[in-house]
RNA sequence: GGUUCCGUAGCUCAGUUGGAUAGAGCAACAGCCUUCUAAGCUGUGGGUCGCGCGUUCGAAUCGCGCCGGAAUCACCA
């Protein structure tokens, strides 16, 4: 079925040359939704075309809307208000509309197509001596959901994820694990892997800490301090061991980590994310080094005096970048452009996404810029989805200071609160426990997805935690309740057999509150498309919030099951049918589930 | 200081390639449970879209200049 939209693009394109002899630039044909408080469902702005018909905004309108009202049958009425000409679609187009969406599974979806290659999406990205925290939750959630919206408009998606699992804050938990730990092990103290390497991690700059100002108060200043310290000094060490191979800290290394990748796959798990390929900086650290030194003998680099070798782009505006220290050691670009090169030896994706924190906007600016010197045509498909910082009501979270908010303690407050709230209302009595857990689990999670999702990632958010656990209103259990809702109708209608029709009549006089529905169902795939486009999943959330508002509006005013005309009471069963279709893929793609109850 | 990003109602956020009288939720106040689930719905109040100039039929949106906030500018990652 050939979309209004294109069919009027179309058509106006053909009125302006035949009635003014000249065909338009298409951008000059704006169509856009009707404003509510004007009849019609689909505007078109003549302003842009007073160039070309030379008449007044007016008479311009009038002449179109003549034109298309005379040639594209469901199109039955105009007016034209300032410059504005409102076309009134037709009932017919939208309930033919209605029946084809509800018989198509993959409405608003595009299947995978050809073989022009996939999109790779790193995110999570996370460092081997901590557990994640609400900053992680961020990132890991726009990732996952980036991948689905991309998935959903046909693409090839290979989610990915970097493990930095090595360097001097790794070995700063080791150490502090070696010297205080007594041998504690998860299984031990029952503890998550990663917050237990985790706790040594802030045990060892507790230690470190006391060092530091003890060698301050014997009168040593403290930047030298802080670079005598013999806990640094034994760091640095381990740091070289592992470099050289050393068994014993090799064997610790595996250990300890392997402790942190138990935790983080239960973090993974319970946020529903996973990965198709796994990278880890330990082993992919020395490619970089490789190729820093073919753009050396290029020419395209150069080397300093001390054996350090630098990308000089002081010819585009930026500074020169350090790329091999002076021993020879490679640095976090040199990691990065080894990596991208693995990728594209392993994938050669079409394009990478980058997931990751504003704070390296300038990072991957130069990352892509070396690439492209070092002369990969694949520099330029080169994307970082930036996002911004997520701050708590008291300021921003600093790991010294103790303000973060731990991720697996966030999902089990959520869960709990989720909990507290539905045990109050008492809707869920009569199920048994294992099903009432898992609707908390899925309400206080999508309180949280979506809270993290509906804000654009571009811009610094506020999480406060009392209105993350808030469910009225623009959040994530409101969606949910009014998907509930409406697959209880058809619970209640199947009991009460009535059947639902394969197809409504398009003879019908919808209302304007379900013709409105019908519109927003219809802008989905649009919607779905867009947001692959800009890399924005919360133009989705958004949508879907107007939709279930729209539908709630709708619920409270009509009686489904009491409509006493069969023919309306099914079609409102349907457009029900298909908003709640519609509000679980939009959900979907946001990573987030739909209970059936609640 | 240079660069980049952000600034919309008391608070948290929407606002499509520039389009009509800038929208939601929260909070406040007033209503609605004998209807398929009140985690809902209806109504009221609340705005110099940070400020100024410009571009044009038209600017929250584009350009320039200020103001405020954030990030970044390491032989850290």
């Amino acid at each position: 079925m050939q979309l209004i939209d294109s069919i009027l693009n179309k058509s106006v394109s053909d009125c302006i040359l035949s009635l003014y002899g000249q065909s338009p630039d298409p951008r000059l044909i704006q169509l856009q939704k009707t404003r509510r408080e004007f009849e019609g469902e689909i505007t078109l702005v003549v302003f842009p075309l007073l160039k070309i018909s030379r008449k007044t905004p007016d008479n311009t309108a009038l002449d179109i809307g003549n034109y298309i009202q005379n040639n594209i049958p469901d199109i039955v009425r105009f007016n034209v208000v300032k410059g504005f000409l409102n076309l009134v679609v037709s009932d017919n187009y939208y309930l033919r509309f209605l029946n084809q969406a509800s018989q198509d599974s993959m409405f608003g979806f595009t299947t995978v197509s050809g073989q022009d290659g996939a999109i790779m999406v790193e995110y999570s990205s996370p460092n081997t001596n901590k557990p994640l925290h609400l900053g992680h939750i961020r990132n890991i959630l726009l990732g996952y959901s980036l991948s689905n919206i991309l998935t959903a408009g046909g693409k090839k998606v290979i989610m990915t994820n970097i493990v930095n699992d090595r360097g001097i804050h790794i070995c700063k938990s080791m150490l502090a694990w070696q010297k205080w730990g007594n041998g504690e092990t998860p299984e031990k103290s029952g503890k998550k892997g990663d917050h237990l390497v985790g706790e040594y991690y802030v045990r060892f700059d507790q230690e470190y800490k006391k060092q530091v100002s003890l060698l301050v108060e014997k009168g040593m200043k403290k930047e030298e301090a802080e670079k005598k310290a013999d806990l640094i000094l034994e760091a640095q060490d381990m740091l070289r061991k592992w470099e050289a191979g050393d068994a014993e800290i090799m064997f610790l290394w595996k250990t300890m980590n392997s402790w942190v990748y138990k935790g983080f796959d239960e973090t993974y798990r319970r946020l529903g994310v996973h990965f198709d390929k796994i990278y880890y900086e330990s082993e992919t650290w020395v490619h970089g080094k490789d190729v820093v030194l073919d753009g050396l003998a290029k020419n395209v680099l150069v080397r300093h005096e001390d054996g350090s070798v630098w990308a000089d782009m002081r010819d585009q505006g930026l500074d020169e970048k350090v790329l091999l220290r002076s021993d020879g050691t490679s640095v976090y670009m040199t990691q990065d452009i080894g990596t991208a090169k693995l990728r594209q030896i392993d994938f050669s994706p079409q394009k990478m996404i980058y997931v990751v924190g504003n704070e390296q906007n300038y990072h991957f600016k130069v990352l892509a810029i070396i690439l492209d010197m070092l002369g990969f045509p694949w520099a330029k498909t080169l994307h970082h989805l930036s996002y911004g910082m997520v701050e708590l009501p008291e300021g921003k979270m600093k790991s010294r200071e103790g303000t973060v908010v731990d991720a697996d303690d966030l999902m089990d407050e959520m869960i709990a609160t989720a909990q507290e709230m539905s045990q109050e209302l008492g809707k869920l009595e009569g199920l048994d426990d294992g099903e009432k857990d898992n609707i908390f689990r899925i309400i206080g999670m999508g309180a949280l997805k979506y809270y993290m999702l509906k804000v654009d990632p571009v811009k610094n958010m506020l999480f406060n935690p009392r209105e993350s656990i808030d469910f009225d209103g623009n959040t994530g259990p409101f969606i949910q309740y009014t998907y509930t809702r409406i697959r209880s109708v058809f619970r209640k209608a199947c009991e009460m057999k009535i059947f639902i029709p394969v197809s409504v009549k398009t003879d019908l006089q919808p209302n304007d509150k379900e013709k409105n529905l019908m519109r927003l169902v219809h802008d989905f795939p649009v919607i779905v498309s867009e947001a692959g486009n800009t890399y924005n999943p919360s133009l989705i959330a958004n949508y879907v919030y107007d939709l279930v508002r729209e539908y709630n509006q709708f619920y409270h005013e009509f009686s489904i099951l009491k409509e006493e005309n069969p023919e309306i009471r099914d079609m409102r069963l349907i457009l029900s049918q298909v908003v709640a279709d519609v509000t679980r893929k939009g959900m979907e793609l946001l990573g987030i589930e739909m209970p059936e109850r609640m």
